[in-house]
DNA sequence: AGGTATTCACATGAAACTATTCTCTGAGTTAGG
DNA sequence: TAACTCAGAGAATAGTTTCATGTGAATACCTGT
């Protein structure tokens, strides 16, 4: 009897093409992280004074998103914390704190209260004031003898929200501690980064900077294959799908995340096909899915007065005869029109103007301004996404205006 | 012909406004001693 | 008198609106040849 249901769950078991799919996941975290030794090193170098109780250097980290920067930093967070002596007069604390989060991003107030949830305190989502939410950390940090190191993930984005007093105020709160000392790690995409900010700023936070090649294909190749190795069922990669995989990824620069992604949908996508391998073909379909996800996805959240715009611009696109193209204003007019008909508030075009260009930065669209002499001057947009994707979008819009 | 000046239809920027959420404070109210 | 309630003052944020200024090039207008 144990046998036969022994039976049953190996033949489910066996069946997948995955083994264990959690190794493909974003948030997996590798016991090794090829290709990054030296960029490891050169962080841990920097970092380790402080298991001695030494401050060490602000640390700025560069690199585009799926460089490893994240992985890299916190391997090496785990790797001080697990030598840390505990013996020691004082204590040692690495948060990391990821600046994009939903939740988090956007303003200064809720970075510093989520800073102070995570050294445990609590404060409330608004009301009070920002100086008195700084007051709040300064008296949790330096209630002990401790060196604090905060890592402050992808904080380009918030910095381009606010302003970059908050990095300045950040820098100088060692200043108004007595017994605490903060280290700084901050980790950007934007290469640019640093010289968009206040000098005395830059100084300070980028006393070591670190950047984060882009990993080539080889690279990603061996990432994967490593990878591959735990998380799928053996032989069931098709010759050719690694290399594919990693090809696709190095060209939108040397994204591993994305080709771990990329590879694992294609194997969702293959057991659902009841196929027994991994095909080159699914790697096609699993690139396409990612994409249109994506989008769909960004579209379905998106909010009313932003999905008539995109509708406006939708309807027009099939309204018009091949190769015309579509301007602000004609957007802005079928735009007002649109608007009584599901019973919202016209908007200015100002504010149009704005959505329209939020559109293009989330892909959705293209859009150029060009001039047409005397005709005025104003956007050209045409959408960027595929037919099939638009019928889609079509739908889910139709679907929340009702 | 060649050179300025205008002009269109928006783009782009900054500031101000609105609604909403949440805290904090202190006056007024209540209940128990 | 201590505990409780509740309105009003402030803060912060998101999403706009208002006001002001900027822009590229087709077109209108000169100018001297």
């Amino acid at each position: 009897m144990v046998n036969d249901l022994d039976q049953i769950f190996d033949s489910i078991a066996k069946k997948g093409v995955f083994k264990n799919k959690s190794i493909l996941q974003s948030n997996y975290n590798p016991e090794t992280i090829p290709h990054r030794s030296e960029q490891i090193k050169q962080i841990a170098s920097i970092l380790a004074p402080v298991l001695k109780g030494e401050k060490t250097s602000n640390l700025f980290l560069y690199g585009k998103t799926g460089t490893g920067k994240t992985l890299s930093i916190q391997f090496v967070k785990e790797e001080l914390l697990r030598r840390f002596n505990q013996t020691l007069d004082f204590d040692l604390r690495i948060e990391y704190l990821n600046c994009k989060l939903r939740k988090v991003s956007d303003t200064e107030y809720r970075i510093l209260a989520e800073l102070i949830k995570k050294v445990g305190g609590e404060v409330p989502a608004t009301g009070l004031p920002t100086e008195s939410v700084y007051a709040k950390f300064i008296e949790i940090i330096d209630s002990k003898k401790q060196i604090l190191i905060l890592i402050l993930d992808e904080i380009d984005q918030t910095v381009k929200k606010i302003s970059d007093g908050f990095l300045y105020n950040l820098t100088r709160l060692n200043s108004e501690l007595s017994k605490t000392q903060i280290c700084i790690v901050g980790i950007s995409n934007d290469l640019t980064f640093l010289d968009e900010i206040d000098p005395r700023v830059r100084s300070s936070l980028g006393e070591e900077e670190i950047v984060f090649p882009p990993y080539n294909a080889l690279q990603l190749q061996d990432i994967l294959s490593k990878r591959s190795e735990i998380a799928f069922n053996q032989g069931v990669l098709e010759d050719g799908v690694i290399a594919k995989c990693a090809a696709f990824a190095a060209r939108e620069h040397g994204d591993a995340r994305r080709a771990l992604d990329l590879l694992r949908i294609a194997g969702e996508l293959a057991e659902r096909d009841n196929s027994s391998k991994v095909m080159l073909k699914h790697i096609d379909e699993a690139n396409n899915k990612i994409e249109k996800d994506k989008i769909l996805d960004v579209i379905k959240t998106e909010p009313k007065q932003f999905q008539i715009v995109l509708k406006s611009i939708i309807d027009l696109n099939e309204r018009k005869k091949n190769d015309e193209l579509i301007f602000t204003g004609d957007v802005y007019n079928y735009y007002q029109d649109l608007c009584p008909r599901y019973k919202v508030e016209v908007l200015t075009q100002r504010r149009v103007s704005d959505i329209i260009q939020e559109f293009d930065m989330l892909g959705i669209i293209n859009v150029r301004v060009i001039s047409k002499g005397r005709g005025g001057r104003m956007r050209e947009i045409r959408l960027a996404i595929s037919k099939n994707i638009i019928e889609k979008a079509k739908h889910i819009i139709n679907e929340t205006l009702n």
